[in-house]
DNA sequence: TTTAACTTGTGAATCAATTCACAAGCCTTT
DNA sequence: AAAGGCTTGTGAATTGATTCACAAGTTAAA
């Protein structure tokens, strides 16, 4: 299969949103251009996306939001439940067990892990925190799927190369350290600080 | 001047994060292959990102490690304070309060807001919680630069039209939400749900 | 001085993503 | 059954980003 650009998975993500408001309100089918004009971009856009997998619509009525939805989730992989672990039980850590839109789209997270002595054995957003030593053992027993990491930026490498020699494919990185990781393995990094200075810039070189 | 690709201003953000360590190790100067090699790219983009800025290494040599650290500072806007306000006091506004990365690189967090009365009065981590409802006369009063959200999605973009009205121009969205603003106001989005169904997609679609 | 080893800055070339534009298909009305 | 109004799917064209490749400048050593 052709290389998918990063861009195509994160509009293809965004149509998926716009679909299930529209299936709440049982619309039975939407256009390319109403999917451009909710998601800032076009139509020509969004056909295109589409077309790199399939043709789902019909000529002269649109796509079927249902059958739309349902191929999205199956292209975003979304049928299955992906178990997620995160490393770090600080204030991010906490953050995101609470976040609903987690569990929404089918993550499930197992456990958070923590060096802190203090947090193990405790609960976060009833998610139990466990110590970090027992991280390798646990992968191997409860296979996660995605590592989400929250530590310092100084351990976020140490740690990532661990949970790869322990098998696992895709990370999650909150920590502001630029990572380095194997090409079978996918790593997304949100980097605050980046995003800060994105809008920095842009303020700053206003023409 | 020629529009900058987003692109290149995160990677002129994250190789001031190197030079820092640089300037921290007092190393003198370093190469537009060293830059690349630390952030996953090559030496011609590295040199191509700072060419639209002017010319600031020194054939043969490199460059000087404080001096590019500085011309990227004054790029990125780094030079003044920023005004920040975060809007939902939630546990992702509390996570952002307490990081350190905002107040090291000269953001100033003025308040937090929230429209629930139990929280309103305290404080997010030092940070003072107001009411909502004076976010209007604050805006005039303290002419923040930059507006966080962190509100449920719902009520992202009425928020959004608030703020923007009131005249801000730099939006930090948390908010699983497509947001439209005009263009002269720059909005980065940080979306959880979908990094984690391009992590999905990435499972899904190994070859 | 001369030479050798580096490294920048930048047009040109390539590669990638987006937009255009239109034939082809579907539905409704007459 | 024909016409009119939509909308898809997709090659072709365009626009944008990255990589190539090399002249030109710098330093250090001989």
């Amino acid at each position: 299969m052709k290389r998918i650009a990063d861009s195509t998975v994160r509009r293809l993500s965004a149509y998926l949103r716009f679909l299930e408001d529209f299936e709440a309100r049982a619309q039975p089918t939407i256009s390319s251009d109403e999917l451009a004009k909710l998601g800032g971009t076009t139509s020509a856009q969004v056909r295109k996306d589409l077309s790199f997998f399939g043709s789902f619509g019909k000529r002269g009525l649109g796509y079927s939001v249902p059958e739309l939805a349902g191929r999205l989730r199956e292209i975003l992989g979304l049928g299955r439940e992906w178990k997620v672990v995160i490393i770090g039980a600080g204030k991010i850590g906490a953050a995101l067990a609470q976040y609903r839109g987690f569990r929404q789209r089918g993550f499930t997270i197992l456990a958070a892990y923590d060096s802190n002595r203090e947090k193990v054995g405790k609960t976060l957003e009833g998610i139990p925190v466990r110590d970090i030593e027992q991280l390798d053992r646990d992968i191997q027993r409860e296979k996660p799927d995605i590592v989400v990491l929250t530590v310092p930026g100084e351990e976020a490498q140490r740690v990532l190369d661990r949970v790869v020699r322990a098998g696992i494919k895709a990370i999650l990185n909150f920590a502001p350290a630029q990572l380095h990781a194997p090409a079978d393995v996918a790593v997304k990094t949100v980097n605050m600080a980046m995003e800060l200075e994105g809008l920095s810039f842009a303020l700053t070189n206003r023409e």
